[in-house]
DNA sequence: TTGTAGGCGTTATCAG
DNA sequence: CTGATAACGCCTACAA
């Protein structure tokens, strides 16, 4: 491993002018060829590690998501590394596995690796901000003291709830996500809503999954084993409605003419399902790309104060709500 | 940011002494309290980045993999995480978006951040393993001078070819993946090899796709179009044979009854088709967890020589090849 | 335009 | 058992 001071020697010349080619200061013409030809002569790269030493900055950014397993995640890190690459910062992997409590572990890292800021796409009740590295938090909304980027979750149960309604059904069932995360929440908030201007609302319709197939299949069993003349669900997420889709499928019941389905987040798998399953698409790479450009400019200082964004979700029609418009 | 120096101030020692308490050195008792003390005062955590200027190590190793979305890759992803966190090891993401060229950029940066060792799952051909830092492949067997951890592709085509014969089809397509990746012309072989046993073979039967549905669907749409009377197709993974399915229903065929399908990978999304698709699943998580493993041997000098592992693959049967046992 | 020297935070060596 | 001090590789005044 060539160091600057093996580059001098070859150029002859001193590790400051070196440093000086390597970030532009003024340097000679002539030298800065001859420290040039040193640098590839020698495959000389500087290290970023001492680099971080005096600059305290590393260059690199961490992601923290709770499963990278998780079609939403990992697309949205996608869009992060992508973001990041263009602007020529590394992302460091954050996979808390669900577990929270740990949160600090990795606060701490962040601070001994010099880690330049954190994007924090984990369903985190609160942290103490007490760290001073630039943070971005996505799908919260409680505490307005940190940059976030959300996708209008409300408006989205809105939107599927009145598609539901759209297409005929009048007895609409949810099953909604782990009520500790605002996104769930918030979709529940956004059903209810919408059932409340029809005199819908029906508390016996609501069950509570885990954000999982599982889950969701079994609630969705047991509800329409309750209920048979249930006509229509919206699952608060796709993974969920994979879940009721198997669930009302195994009890006989055609999707959609029996009982409509919609989902939400509009994870490619969403299409492979039979019907393909209509969602609610949540713009996750635009979010993700999103919150990486604002974790950046407070990096680099172009942004000072506390930014909130919030982005539209779209419904996307598919087999899963096909109805020859029975009804209104 | 305290520092070790602030640290050895409170306590009135030495940096050597503090560090040593860091390390684990000889250091009476009572000066251990006191250090360890101050430390907690001051919330002193050591800069990595330090301690990396010094060991030349960091601590962390890469993950270089070609799709994050993938689910194939983000459940390895997993792995890699996992163990390396049981390992104290912190996870650089380098998502290459399939542009392999950009491989030397990559090496580059775990060179300069003193990356301690790297896990390439990416289908590239050959790089000059120039580099001097530990590295380990995932799918590659082509040249037996580094390090890799596969799984029997080979056995795999075998195995779903047989399978499609044991439940009585006859006509066996094939949805290869692209063939300059080895597993994919592993998974052909396999194929290949089974139907010669049973004089089974017919170029006309096998067609390539790109490892995505679309491609998959298109494929499997001219080739059933063409051949109505295959009865079983063995997609080169998971997510073609849901592109596969997708066809076959649009022609208004039957699963299994009239094509009977699988697919190869066992990834999550196998299930949630209608029928649930029969698949060859990879230990995928396994395949993850060992190769970090045995990079972390390298990293620890804990092996020298050159290791080969190959895990088995297994056959899951579900609906898509679920026949009553018509024929033999 | 170029060189010298100090510092970034740790660890390791070598005396005491 | 403890304390100086030199590295690690780079950047940045400060001088020249």
């Amino acid at each position: 491993m060539a160091t600057i001071r093996d580059v001098s020697k070859l150029a002859q010349v001193s590790v400051a002018t070196v440093s000086r080619v390597l970030n532009g200061g003024y340097v000679n013409h002539e030298t800065k060829k001859r420290v040039t030809n040193a640098m590839q002569q020698l495959n000389y790269k500087p290290s970023m590690i001492a680099q971080s030493l005096n600059s305290k900055k590393s260059k690199t950014i961490a992601l923290v998501i709770p499963n990278i397993t998780n079609p939403y995640f990992s697309n949205l890190a996608k869009a992060v590394d992508d973001v990041a690459k263009e602007n020529g910062y590394k992302v460091l992997l954050f996979n808390t596995d669900d577990k929270d409590e740990n949160i600090d572990y990795y606060l701490n890292i962040a601070r001994q690796k010099y880690i330049d800021g954190l994007i924090m796409a984990t369903p985190l009740k609160d942290y103490k901000s007490q760290s001073d590295v630039p943070i971005v938090v996505l799908d919260r909304v409680k505490d307005k003291s940190v940059d976030s980027v959300v996708s209008n979750n409300r408006n989205g149960g809105k939107i599927a709830t009145q598609h539901l309604i759209d297409i005929g059904c009048r007895k609409i069932a949810h099953i909604k996500g782990t009520q500790d995360i605002t996104t769930a929440q918030e979709r529940y908030q956004g059903y209810l809503e919408v059932l409340s201007e029809y005199n819908l609302i029906n508390e016996s319709l609501v069950v509570e999954g885990n954000f999982d197939l599982d889950s969701a299949k079994d609630a969705t069993g047991k509800l329409l084993l309750e209920q048979p003349d249930i006509d229509g669900i919206f699952a608060g997420n796709d993974l969920m409605a994979v879940g009721a889709l198997k669930a009302i499928k195994k009890m006989g019941k055609r999707i959609p003419e029996d009982v409509a389905l919609i989902g939400f987040d509009g994870i490619d798998f969403s299409r492979y399902t039979e019907p393909e399953l209509s969602t609610i698409a949540q713009p996750i790479y635009d979010m993700g790309a999103l919150s990486t450009r604002v974790l950046l400019d407070k990096i680099n200082g172009l942004s000072k104060d506390i930014t909130f964004h919030e982005l539209d979700v779209s419904l996307i029609k598919r087999g899963s709500t096909k109805r020859q418009s029975k009804g209104e």
